[in-house]
DNA sequence: CACAATCTTATGGTTTACCTATAAAATATT
DNA sequence: AATATTTTATAGGTAAACCATAAGATTGTG
């Protein structure tokens, strides 16, 4: 019952976009991996009949128990991966994220395993993402994007979501990493950039980005 | 310009049949993969179409300049897997192999080159064969194989030639290591098989077997 | 409640990589 | 030289993932 790449990276997607616990448009998966709704329509009905999803017609896709542990595997594969490539390979960390969805796709649970030993059991990966153990128990954060954030508050970056090179670089560009304290100092109207304050420079950033960036408020 | 999984097990299996620099027969190609002679032919002919391999009809396939890069870069990979996955992840030796082959086709050469220099640029992989470095140049090798050795002769194994679980499984329960001492006492009638002494044990090894198992001669 | 927007299904087509079966061509063997 | 074997080519087919386009179902909003 070995899933193929394709597979995987849609179990993965349901996963990561219905952590709210709702359905999952189909529409939504398409877009996510660049595919048409009629692709991502086929795929879910392929692994509807592989137990792994349930599709409730016109409201989306919600994973079972077995596919969401499927994903999580993926999910625990990747973000190990990530910890070797950046910690052990000195991978530029821009690269990482991309190279790690590689990887995940070639790596057994018994190899997963031994690396999460060898890497003495990480609990995040560079992103600052928690990696599910072997059981699939994941941390569940409650960090909040940084397009939520008000006006006039501080805090600490605390993850990227999908941080993929071209996001990456941008944000390294501009010292937005996990670990960076901000103050939010303004945001332009008409969806305009945030106006942020990080230690003693000013940087702004569009909203679409700062939606993919998770962050813990001060306080 | 990057290669297809199915297109690098392609490029590695012609490398790995082509050594006395002759060109290799489509249906020897074929056997290796375990696919028929047409796909096989079809394959040459993509192959050949990107300039990657030479196929002379009722001769057999060469690579080109271009074509052995590439393989020797799958063989790089695959090799370079295998020293972290029994070094570092400590993934009994009979495994390392077939996990090691899944590993090769996702890993970019910026992965493979980081991951040389994390390991201190490995000569060997654990099954023996040396591993060619970044520039496609390998050591070559004057061993032989078992099945070719005369009787009487003592000497030492090398490497084992496409280590899969399965042969190793049976190796590791004889005692048939790289590195071990052995003594050819006898050779059964009729292909039967090879009796070997090693330490104070007496060993038999099929043909086919030993036609895998590479030494070198005492002496 | 009607209707436009959204979602689903249906149809037909592509590519990659495999298959079988059969026919033709080249090489080997007797 | 004639036959046997091997190799290659041809034709037709399958499965997994994709695609575009169009028709049908549902939902939310005016």
């Amino acid at each position: 019952m070995a899933e193929s790449e394709s597979r995987e990276m849609y179990l993965k997607t349901i996963y990561e976009l219905g952590d709210e616990g709702a359905p999952v448009p189909v529409s939504l998966i398409a877009e996510r991996l660049g595919v048409s709704a009629v692709s991502a329509t086929e795929m879910v009905k392929r692994l509807e009949g592989n137990e792994l999803v349930v599709h409730t017609p016109y409201k989306g896709v919600e994973l079972t128990k077995n596919g969401r542990l499927r994903a999580l595997s993926v999910v625990r594969r990747q973000r190990l991966w990530g910890r070797f490539l950046a910690d052990q390979l000195q991978i530029p960390w821009e690269y990482v994220y991309d190279f790690a969805c590689r990887l995940e796709h070639a790596t057994d649970d018994a190899v997963t395993d031994a690396l999460a030993e060898f890497l003495s059991h990480p609990k995040t990966c560079p992103h600052g993402s928690p990696i599910p153990d072997t059981d699939g128990v994941v941390e569940t954060l409650n960090d909040m994007p940084l397009n939520e954030v008000v006006i006039g508050k501080a805090g600490r970056v605390t993850r990227i979501d999908r941080p993929e090179t071209t996001l990456c670089t941008y944000l390294v560009e501009r010292g937005l990493l996990p670990g960076v304290s901000f103050l939010l100092e303004d945001e332009a109207p008409y969806n305009g950039p945030l106006s942020l304050r990080i230690e003693d420079r000013e940087v702004a950033i569009g909203r679409e980005i700062a939606g993919r960036i998770f962050v813990d408020l001060e306080g």
